[in-house]
DNA sequence: ATGTTTGCAAAACTTTTGCAACATG
DNA sequence: CATGTTGCAAAAGTTTTGCAAACAT
């Protein structure tokens, strides 16, 4: 129960540990997607039936200020979604259906980083997303759907 | 005048070409940003005081449609931007104040197209952003701002 | 003339904010 | 018990939609 780093991280905060938080916190572990606020909510719906697109909201940016979350950087369909890693990695993001697969690519990431550098940006906190077709989305292409 | 690709796009796709689409296009032409649509209604406000953003948002997802712009695949500061340029490049997007900076950067576009490629990824279509902090934002920070 | 496009208004949607009630440390 | 947190409701902001009037071809 208490092996979980956004919890540890809050506590470690000196902020308050409420059911609404440990709720959040264990899905978010629990379930290493890439949600967007209203995936969470709906998730804990049954759990907190009363609990507010706020408390979401609030528990994310509070988890993203720690850097226990990050915003992937980019909005699917009109909503943030939220990355539970905190290494170094790339996000190939599918343009058809949104779906984010991290992607750990040393090579990758150092073409950025140098990239970066170059255009006179701060490397720091870097983040690589790359958008394309998912497998998945191409077989649906493939058979005509 | 008619040396602009999003008219002449247009025109190629069988619609009409309006005093709205035009002025739209030439702005789009002229100012080589990244414009959200906010940014072009303001732009137009002078000559066209009665433009209403479903038109900006019905002529840019036209654009779009027929690929002569692109969503840049982040939203800044809640809205969409849009990038006027068609070659392959590389998107880098302070994450402080917003801009976004081309960057025409073969090396890092092969990696990326490696890297999307062995995660079993459609390469084509394939767009790279970069988040980090710009030149500018940079020096604010050395000033303590 | 015909079908497209515009502009307005209203709606949908995500996210933010104010505040009284409540729970945590 | 003092402060931080929640939930509700309302607001703010972007984007979408329906429809009558206006326009391009």
């Amino acid at each position: 129960m208490e092996n979980n780093p956004f919890i540890q991280g809050l506590r470690a905060a000196g902020l308050k540990i409420t059911a609404q938080r440990i709720a959040i916190c264990a899905w978010l572990h629990q379930n290493n997607i890439h949600p967007a606020a209203a995936d969470v909510h709906e998730a804990l719906r049954d759990a907190f039936p009363t609990m507010s697109m706020a408390t979401i909201y609030n528990t994310l940016e509070l988890l993203a200020e720690l850097k226990l979350i990050y915003p992937v950087g980019v909005r699917v369909d009109g909503s943030t979604r939220y990355d539970t890693r905190s290494d170094p990695h790339a996000n190939l993001i599918c343009r058809r259906c949104g779906k984010v697969i991290d992607v750990l690519d040393e090579a990758l990431l150092n073409e950025a980083r140098r990239a970066v550098d170059q255009a006179g940006f701060n490397a720091q906190d870097l983040k690589v997303v790359v958008h394309g077709i998912c497998p998945t989305c191409q077989q649906h292409t493939e058979q005509g759907l």
